[in-house]
DNA sequence: TTTCGGATCAATATCGATTCTGGCGAGTAT
DNA sequence: ATACTCGCCAGAATCGATATTGATCCGAAA
């Protein structure tokens, strides 16, 4: 029924309320130029009939595409992905959505170039800003984003001189706590599983496991500090080895639920039961709250972290240059699960 | 340097290869009416400069917008997201990439309406192909892109009469598989914990787990079907009650994942060990090969279904016109784990 | 020589929204 | 009465890409 009638646009919309496709523009805006009672019928108007206001020309004729891209690192195929993700998605995209920007995603394959992927993204004008994670301590994307001028806020800090949007969590701070949860529960050999050392966050937890330690006055044994990659099946074979040391561990602080679930695999592998160790790990999502045993976890959901990012962005969009004022570090809640039996 | 040029679009490549816009607008889409040397001096040019063309002009112009939207069925805060999601998004990107086509996620949350965030798609002209997942008998969100006439493929068949793209596990022929290995194994009182009835994979499951139990002569509990939600928690709580029936159950098949976890940390929860249960489980992670005890799995990863939605999607987007053509149904392979010890 | 047709490229209109410039009427100061 | 301001609105240019139509050149056929 009229459905060979013309696409519902400015122009269309303007004829139906005899008024100019300008002044229909203005009053969808709010703009101060027209009349309060033209605005409240052109906006009802739009409303009854349910006018969406087109991308396509709103890119080409302003340069904003009124979406946030997020840059989302990926997993080889067949091992576990990051149970998060998803939150941190629907986080930016609960605060992005309100603000009527819409959320494209990239997941980016463990091998692929980030800067081609950023230059596409920019000079096709898809995106009005970009959020992204793991940061080195020179990440070569801040650096192309900064010299480009791209508004950004990174999930993670970096080392770089320039000051940049940035949200984190606390890693530091949850690791110290973590050793010293687990020194304090007599355990005295300690590991510490973390991701990639060029990776800002694993920098900061080997720095909170560092002062724990030394405050302790404890040695630090460098066989305990492991860099992994994130995956479940690299931790949980890494396990083997570390247990037939001279001396092995006692204790273990992983850096996420997936790799906790690695560690615990990986020692039932050779026969040991993961009950008699000390267990502290970093999460982002109530997983590890199923498996037996739960070990204590300092927990930051991502869901709130997508929240967080986006909310600097959106003040970044709205024109705040005082970009210290773009920078939130946040801190991590300890669960101690209550015992079963 | 020079950074104050103009932008690189049609109009400066074309002054700077002396051509005009149309002729260099064509070249780089292989037009037949372009000289095979001047098509190779264009793109040579183009990839020098790093011409990428605005998706804004491109979108007004066309009407396509170059990129495929998923909805994604969220999860309510706090509650354990679903393992493969990311996989999925990752499955999609990969293929929509190799085609010039970027990836848009709209994680829907649970009381949201569909239908709204299909209009804005659709009318604002932010994708030109749906994909989404949990489809119900008379699918909403499908009847809507039929009648608009709109490019989708669902993840989930529908009960609807008109014919429309679709990917689909088989979960009636896993769930009935899981059920004969169950009984094979000596099981009599198999449990099946379902998603709601009117997700349409829910009612297949029921079938694999009828007909199994018909085919060895064996009368159907209604008291054994359960239909939750796809949360870890809900199925957690539930299982307290189910075991306190007169006759419980001995073996479980569980929908996936992280309805699994939810299970076996119910049995914890009150004293029971999940190894003395039959345990089967659809899954499309790896992730309960890192649990104890590890069920048999049918798995079918959650990226590759990303791909085959995609490829179908990329079919219909380049007019394929016979929908018959456009729906796969993949089996899942089913892991038996090996003994630990 | 004229005409025709294919090959190759150019001029121009167009998509939908924003924005710059300007018009018009009413009220006010000179 | 004239000039000026202010509130409200309209006309037309503009963003970048594509499609329609038209122009030009060259060789071959009449």
């Amino acid at each position: 029924m009229g459905d060979d009638r013309a696409r519902l646009n400015l122009k269309s919309l303007a004829r139906h309320l005899d008024l100019s496709i300008t002044t229909v523009s203005r009053a969808l805006r709010n703009g101060p130029e027209v009349r309060k009672e033209t605005i409240e019928r052109v906006q009802k108007a739009a409303a009854e009939l349910g006018y969406v206001r087109d991308v396509g020309g709103l890119t080409l004729r302003t340069g904003l595409s009124y979406s946030i891209c997020v840059l989302m690192s990926a997993v080889p195929p067949d091992d576990i992905a990051d149970t998060g993700s998803v939150g941190l998605l629907q986080g930016v995209h609960e605060v992005a959505q309100a603000a009527g920007y819409a959320v494209t995603a990239v997941p980016l394959a463990p091998g692929a170039d980030p800067i081609e992927a950023l230059k596409t993204i920019i000079d096709g004008r898809r995106a009005d800003g970009l959020i992204f994670d793991h940061t080195l301590p020179m990440d070569p994307r801040v650096r192309f984003l900064l010299e480009r001028d791209f508004p950004f806020v990174s999930f993670g800090r970096t080392e770089l001189f320039t000051p940049h949007a940035w949200f984190d969590i606390d890693d530091e701070d949850a690791t110290y706590r973590a050793v010293r949860h687990l020194l304090a529960s007599g355990y005295r050999r300690i590991c510490l599983i973390n991701p990639p050392t060029e990776f800002m966050f694993s920098q900061y937890r080997q720095r909170g496991y560092r002062k724990a330690l030394s405050e302790a006055g404890m040695e630090i044994d460098p066989r305990l500090m492991l860099d992994l990659d994130l995956t479940a099946r690299k931790t949980r074979a890494s396990v083997k080895d570390l247990m037939v040391q001279e001396s092995p561990p006692d204790a273990f602080i992983c850096v996420n639920d997936i790799t906790s679930l690695g560690m615990m695999t990986g020692l039932r592998d050779i026969g040991l039961d993961p009950a008699d160790f000390g267990f502290c790990a970093s999460t982002t999502t109530r997983l590890i709250e199923y498996v037996e045993p739960t070990p204590v976890s300092f927990y930051f959901p991502l869901q709130e972290a997508g929240r967080r990012l986006t909310r600097l962005m959106l003040r970044r969009l709205e024109g705040e240059t005082d970009i210290t004022q773009l920078q939130e570090l946040a801190v991590a809640e300890m669960h101690v699960p209550t015992r079963r039996r």
